[in-house]
DNA sequence: CCAAACCGTGAGACAAATTCATAATCTTCA
DNA sequence: TGAAGATTATGAATTTGTCTCACGGTTTGG
C-alpha cells in the first residue's frame, strides 16, 4: 500500500468539504483528480474509504482510520515546516557550545541566561567531552561555537575576539608568597598547585609560565569546581592561578591575596570560533556581542576590545 | 515545501545506513535517485539536510528535525496499514449496534461480553439515540447491526432470525389480576401500566394488544431501568409487560405473578438486521450465532430456531 | 599518491498524477 | 414521475515528477 501525504490531505479535505467537488476546489485541483486518487487508494488498500450510498459522501470505517491518522500527522508536518522556516529566517537554530577553557563556565552561564530570553527558539546547549577536538567538531557541525584562546587559520572558521583577561595568582593571605608584589615561575617550584582536571596544554599557568620556564610544582592537585579550589586556597592547602573574572569576588577579601604573574602580568585574549556562514546570523551575532560585553562586568574595570 | 513519506523514509535510511550508497541498497533504488531526492528536498526547503564535510554523512540540524518527524510518523503509518489489513482479513472491524427494543440490553450485554473476548480487535459499541431510524442508519453504514422485531424487505439488508420470545404480563402476587389464568386487553383499562420511556410503536403491549383493541390504560408510568420497573410492580404500584427473558428471574418468586397475554400467549420473533455484504464476515457470523443461542439461557426451556 | 569508495549531475526512460471531455448517477422539485 | 441540476466516475491525452544510466568529481585510507 502506497500511502502519501497527498492522500491524507485528500481524505481530510473530502471529509471536511463533504464532497469531491468542493474538496477539489479547496485543494486547487480538479474533481476528476480526486476521484482518480480515491479510486487508486481504494484499489491499493482493497477497502472502500467512502460510503457512496449516502449524500453527503461519508467516510467508511477504513476511511475514518485514515482520517484519524491525517489529523494526527498533518499538524506535525505543518509544525515542522514552520520550524524549518524559523531555521531559515534565522529566528530559530542551534547553539551548541564547546569550551576549551574550564573556567569559562563562570561567565558563560550568565551570558547564556540572557541569550535564552532573547532567543527562546534557539536550542542552546554546552557540549561536554570534546574540549580536545573542539575545532574539528565545529567544522563537522557537531557544535556551533567554540570558546578558545588559540585562534588558528582554518578555512570556513571565524575567530571573533571576545575580551582580554589576566591569569592571576591566588593564595591565602597567610601564604609566604603573599609578601611578594608579583610571582614568577620559580616561585611555584616548592608549591602545591591546584588546577582544574584538564590537560596542561589548556592551563594558562603551564602554557604561559611554567612550561616555558621548565618549572615543575612540588605537587599538583586537580579539583573540578572553582568554588572548591578557592576553598582549598583559603585554607592554605595550595595556590592557584585563575582568570581575573573568577577571582573578582575574592580580590578584596581579607582571606586571599591576588598577584600578577611576572612583573607586568600576563594578558591573554579569548576568542569565539564559529563557522563563517553562521557568524553573521542574527542570533549568533547576538551571543557574540553578549560574550564580548557581559564578562567585562565580572572583571576589574577595563576597556572593551574595539 | 512538498514533503512526502518517501522523503522521510529516505532520511531515515540514509541516517541509519550512514551514507547514500548503503541506504540506496536498503531501499532498493539507485544511489543516484537518493542523491536527486535529497537535492530536491534541500532545494525546496532551502536548507541543507546533511553535513557533507564529514564522512559518514551526518544530519544537519534541519535533517535531525526531519528524522525526528520520521521516527514519530512512520510507525504510525505502519500501524495503520496493519490495521487496514486486519480490516480486510475480517480479523478486525466495527460492530456498532442499534437496538429498537429497550429491554434487549438484558441479553445483549452478556452476548457482547462473550463476543469481545473472542474478537478483541473489533470495535464494539451500542449506539443510543437512533432507535427510530435504525434501518436507514444501517444502510448509511452509521451502524452495523440492528436488533428489530419488524423485518422489512430492504435491498442490501439481511434479517437473521434470532429467537422467539413472549411478552409476559407481570404483577404483584397481591394484585387482583393475579387470580386470572391469562390477561386480556380489557384487563388493562383500569390499571397503571409501567413501561420503558419509548414510543408506543416500540412497546409490545401496545402493538400486539392494546392498540388493536383500542384500549387505553388508566395511567402510564415511564421508567428507564428494568430493575426499577420490577420494584414498582412488586410494591403493587402498577403492572407491566416484559419479555420472557427479563422476567425469568422473577417467574418463580413469591412476590410476582406472570401471566400470558390472551389465552394462548403472544409470541414474537427478534431479528438481527445486517448489511448483506457483511452478514457472512467471520465476526458478524459469530455475534449472530451468540445472539441466537445465548439469550435462550435466560428464557424458559425452549427450542432454538432451526 | 593512487586506488577504491562514495557522492553529484545531466539526459533520457519511465511511471504516475492531473486535466479535459464526457458519461453515469443521484437529488430535488414541479 | 420526469426533467433539470448537481455530483461523481471514467478514459485518453498530457503534464509532471521520479528513477536509471553513465560519467565526472571528491574524499578516504593504505
Amino acid at each position: 500500500m502506497h500511502l502519501e501525504f497527498r492522500h491524507l490531505r485528500t481524505i481530510k479535505a473530502i471529509h471536511e468539504a463533504g464532497g469531491l467537488a468542493r474538496a477539489a476546489e479547496q485543494l486547487h485541483i480538479t474533481q476528476s483528480a480526486l476521484s482518480h486518487q480515491v479510486k487508486g487508494l481504494e484499489d491499493q488498500a482493497g477497502v472502500e474509504l467512502f460510503v457512496r450510498r449516502s449524500k453527503p459522501l461519508r467516510l467508511s470505517v477504513a476511511g475514518q482510520k485514515l482520517l484519524a491518522l491525517a489529523n494526527r500527522i498533518l499538524p506535525e508536518v505543518e509544525a515542522l515546516e514552520a520550524d524549518l522556516k524559523g531555521l531559515i529566517s534565522g529566528r530559530s537554530g542551534r547553539l551548541h557550545i564547546a569550551i576549551e577553557c574550564h573556567a569559562c563556565f563562570e561567565w558563560l552561564f550568565p551570558v547564556l541566561e540572557l541569550f535564552r530570553k532573547a532567543w527562546p527558539d534557539v536550542d542552546v546547549d554546552i557540549r561536554p567531552g570534546l574540549a580536545f577536538g573542539a575545532l574539528p567538531a565545529l567544522m563537522r557541525e557537531e557544535v556551533d561555537l567554540v570558546v578558545s584562546s588559540d585562534p588558528e587559520k582554518l578555512p570556513g572558521i571565524d575567530f571573533t575576539p571576545l575580551f582580554d583577561y589576566e591569569p592571576v595568582f591566588v593564595a591565602s593571605s597567610r601564604h609566604p608568597l603573599a609578601q611578594k608584589a608579583f610571582v614568577t615561575a620559580e616561585d611555584f617550584r616548592d608549591q602545591t598547585l591546584i588546577t582544574y582536571p584538564v590537560d596542561r596544554s589548556r592551563l594558562d599557568v603551564f602554557t604561559e609560565l611554567l612550561s616555558p620556564a621548565k618549572v615543575e610544582p612540588a605537587s599538583i592537585r586537580q579539583v573540578e569546581l572553582t568554588a572548591v579550589i578557592l576553598l582549598l586556597v583559603a585554607s592554605n592547602r595550595g595556590v592557584a592561578v585563575l582568570p581575573d573574572w573568577v577571582v573578582r569576588e575574592v580580590r578584596y577579601s581579607a582571606d586571599y591575596v591576588t598577584r600578577p604573574l611576572t612583573a607586568g602580568g600576563i594578558t591573554k585574549r579569548l576568542y569565539a570560533a564559529t563557522r563563517s556562514e553562521e557568524t553573521t546570523l542574527p542570533y549568533m551575532a547576538h551571543v557574540l556581542r553578549l560574550a564580548r560585553t557581559e564578562p567585562l562586568k565580572l572583571q576589574k574595570p577595563s576597556v572593551p576590545i574595539a
